[in-house]
DNA sequence: ACCATTTGCTACGCTTTATGTAGCACTCAT
DNA sequence: ATGAGTGCTACATAAAGCGTAGCAAATGGT
């Protein structure tokens, strides 16, 4: 289960749904991630593009053809999400 | 997208997708993750069971049913992944 | 040509996180 | 009591991430 590896590193899936309807550029894009770190960015979107999933364009980064049906996932987890951030049980306050 | 913080982090995706259809004691659970140190897997787990989508019940860790629709994400996740797997670029040696 | 702005990206020192191994406390069967 | 299983913790080391600063190239304005 490769994605799992490549889309299960910190920051990936938050990426990926950054990107899900606009390009966006470098900075942009970690405008959006909390100001991340350039040096982790940038090699999470080496990852991604030597994946075939992401690639820079005129406008900026954007997520391939082949990273379309990755979408639709993103879409129904953040779905899930709300659903279940309305039934967890402990409203998340840390320790 | 609280969940994209809690499953954005390293081991979560591959812990739920490990438990995805069988319960698993602490150590099967650690041995089907790489070995991962037990510090890490303690922490995931707790992080799991706070957010009650994981419990250990009598035969070891399971998803709780709060956890059943991310299952089906899962599965869908691991669907497009073989796909990928067959249409991405390079076939992922590392540099 | 010159300057300011914006681009993608890198370098560096520091903190946080993960790793790997060992082992504790507990339960249960023998 | 012994041995094997359980969940989990401690500790030193290695890896990953962070934050800030800044570089080289491209763009637009005067």
């Amino acid at each position: 289960m490769a994605v799992l590896e490549l889309v299960g590193q910190k920051w990936m899936l938050r990426i990926l749904w950054e990107l899900r309807d606009a390009p966006l550029t470098f900075r942009a894009l970690r405008a959006r991630c909390d100001n991340v770190s350039p040096t982790v960015l940038n090699q999470r979107l080496a990852a991604l593009r030597e994946a075939g999933l992401v690639e820079l364009g005129d406008d900026g980064y954007e997520p391939t053809e082949l990273c379309r049906g990755l979408g639709d996932i993103l879409l129904q987890l953040t779905d899930w999400s709300r659903r279940w951030e309305k039934e967890r049980p402990a409203p998340a306050d840390e320790d």
